[in-house]
DNA sequence: GTAGTTTGCCTAATGCCTTTAGGCAAATGC
DNA sequence: GCATTTGCCTAAAGGCATTAGGCAAACTAC
């Protein structure tokens, strides 16, 4: 029996291809070896489960972002930067729509400690050197965009803000203006407990 | 054969209880079944599909979800109002996963315009009335904070933000007070085209 | 080049999930 | 009470995930 020539990195490529097709929910072992045009077990001999494979294509998705986003904010600063950075989240969701899913896949502890997480977490600290905060406040900030860029954006893919005025580009524009504006004047930490 | 008295809304809320047990991933009609005492096949005079079960749990979180925003923001204004909304989407989220996964579902158009979604909208609009923002600019707050709420929550609960220092209470903390600054001050429209 | 070993492909098989069809009897309506 | 509707069941079919074992290609060592 002639080999294919499957290698786990082509698979999980090809699942990520696939994923942006049907969408990652749909993604399966099964679909996935009709398209390479071999039997569904012989995919085992590469792929531990349907589990590892979605963990491939999320580890894939997340290093692919963050690639784009290491681009995108070389040698940017201050709003620039915060504007390059969050475009990328963004426009790369809007591309790949089954990509963004995975990257959002849930991980095990072990994969999420290898995953490109941290580059994320990193390059968002990057941007915010272009800002005055100071240590604590800085990862304050970092978990606040990191939770804007991901929320807005899939609120938005899913239609969360459907074909309504103002429409979401401006939206999209007008929330990075005002989180550059808030983090130029990031207020201060308050006396007493604040709130819960 | 005796009647087990099933319905469909009994069934939604089974099926919202068995999500945070296992994971709305996770819920099936097989196993909803199982939960009942009844065969799989039966549901189906109650349930349309597999879909129609997660749509249904969908919308139920959502209705859920949105009571629980209404009656935390009532009597409530500015920071107040504002603090009082995001806590109940993240202790929703904390107390009951599964059913704040559900409330992620993505909807078919129909459903998604017989949904609490527009209760939602319209809840965060009303804390935003004690902010001085322009009609357009409030909208533009909505989905800033509708994606951040989300957004963090979401990271959150997928461990994103693990055990490091500062904790996530802290960061939560400090964006709700960060983002009421922002409500505060929030920045005029720039002149000319800004950036993409 | 040959022999032994490893590996990647296959088919068969198993089990779980989803769904449909048709039968039977409980429940409902007149 | 009778006719109709409805909710339960079993049987069946198809799809997906996965394992086991066989065969031959590919690799390694001498």
């Amino acid at each position: 029996m002639a080999r294919a020539g499957l290698t786990t990195a082509g698979l999980t490529r090809a699942g990520a291809e696939l994923a942006d097709e049907v969408g990652f929910e749909q993604v399966t072992v099964s679909e996935l070896a009709r398209r390479c045009g071999v039997s569904v077990p012989s995919l085992y001999s590469h792929l531990a489960s349907s589990r590892d494979l979605k963990t491939r294509i999320a580890l894939f998705a997340l290093e692919e972002l963050a690639d784009r986003a290491a681009d995108a904010v070389a040698g940017r600063a201050g709003r620039d930067a915060l504007v390059a950075l969050g475009n990328v989240y963004r426009d790369y969701a809007r591309q790949h729509p089954g990509r963004y899913a995975a990257a959002r896949f849930r991980l095990d502890p072990q994969a999420a400690a290898g995953s490109a997480g941290a580059r994320h977490s990193r390059l968002t600290r990057a941007i915010l050197r272009g800002y005055r905060l100071g240590e604590e406040d800085q990862t304050h900030a970092v978990r606040l965009l990191g939770g804007f860029f991901h929320g807005f954006v899939d609120l938005e893919l899913a239609g969360g803000f459907g074909h309504s005025v103002p429409d979401s580009q401006q939206s999209w524009q007008r929330s990075l203006d005002a989180l550059d504006a808030l983090l130029r004047n990031w207020p201060p930490a308050a006396q007493g407990p604040s709130g819960r």
